[in-house]
DNA sequence: ATCAGCACCTGTTGGC
DNA sequence: TGCCAACAGGTGCTGA
């Protein structure tokens, strides 16, 4: 479920009452939930949370010794600090702490991925420049998208190209571009790809803001659904009317996955 | 290099 | 109520 903005409410809301925990021991409940490039994960036990962050759509756990956690959610997955009692319907993992809470993960499908690793985890993970990062100008996002005849939609959701843009706000940012998602992404003019890089920057800062979208069952570590769902335009909404002309929104396929636009407003 | 198709999994929803 | 197909916020692999 969760893309950037989900993921980095996420990391808001653990990163204080995380910091300096200490890990007593790690209980694996569904053992695929393991990367198998992962550092041996037995080997926290005693190591100390130094910081929460996120990298794309990763979770980002540091630890005082240097080394980093780094969780992806996929489809289903949730984090919660839990007190001791009984595990969730679907807890895969559980990082147990020194004082008795531990960080839940429960995940029905069984998609999300832990993997431990030394260093910095942006360059480990082979992930593209994060979407919210400062270092993305026009410039290197007008080199990403020229010369490419994938699809532009198709591109955005591409991680190593572009970190941390899902499906919902993929959609959402062509909707405020004017974009078909089926655009080739070298056929787009200068001007169309910085109102792009812009349409992406606001729709994914205004969902931080409202603490991301629950369309079916996202909620954050304190258990709080976002609200964003409320301001979107086009995604989930195929037959109804756009907000802005009221053509019906349509829904096609796209790289296998559930694409919105409005037919009029996106050219 | 690209990309469609499928695999990984479970739960929910809607049609008949 | 039951059954079945379609669908879901993601990604990785295979083979054309």
């Amino acid at each position: 479920m969760p893309e950037l903005p989900e993921v980095e409410t996420i990391a808001r809301g653990l990163d204080r009452p995380l910091r300096n925990r200490i890990v007593a021991a790690i209980d694996v409940r569904w053992h695929r939930t393991i990367d198998p490039r992962s550092l041996p994960i037995e080997a926290l036990a005693g190591d100390r949370i130094s910081s929460v962050g996120r990298v794309g759509k990763f979770l980002i756990i540091r630890f005082a010794s240097g080394r980093a956690l780094a969780v992806h959610l996929r489809m289903t997955g949730r984090l919660m600090i839990r007190r001791a009692g009984a595990a969730l319907d679907h807890e895969r993992v559980a990082i147990v702490f020194r004082d008795g809470d531990r960080l839940a993960f429960d995940d029905a499908r069984k998609f999300g991925r832990f993997r431990l690793v030394d260093g910095d985890p942006a360059a480990v993970l082979d992930v593209g420049v994060d979407a919210l990062s400062p270092s993305l100008d026009d410039a290197s996002f007008g080199a990403t998208l020229r010369k490419r005849k994938t699809p532009i939609k198709v591109l955005l959701l591409d991680q190593r190209r572009l970190a941390g843009v899902g499906n919902i706000y993929a959609c959402e940012a062509l909707f405020r571009a004017g974009i078909r998602p089926t655009r080739r992404s070298g056929a787009l003019t200068a001007d169309q790809r910085k109102k792009l890089l812009r349409a992406l920057r606001t729709v994914l800062e205004k969902a931080i803001e409202r603490r991301g979208s629950s369309v079916d069952d996202y909620v954050d570590a304190e258990g709080l659904p976002g609200t964003f769902q409320k301001s979107l335009y086009v995604y989930g909404r195929a037959g109804l009317p756009c907000r802005r002309c009221k053509t019906p929104i349509k829904r096609i396929v796209l790289a296998q996955r559930g694409t919105f636009f409005c037919p009029a407003c996106q050219q």
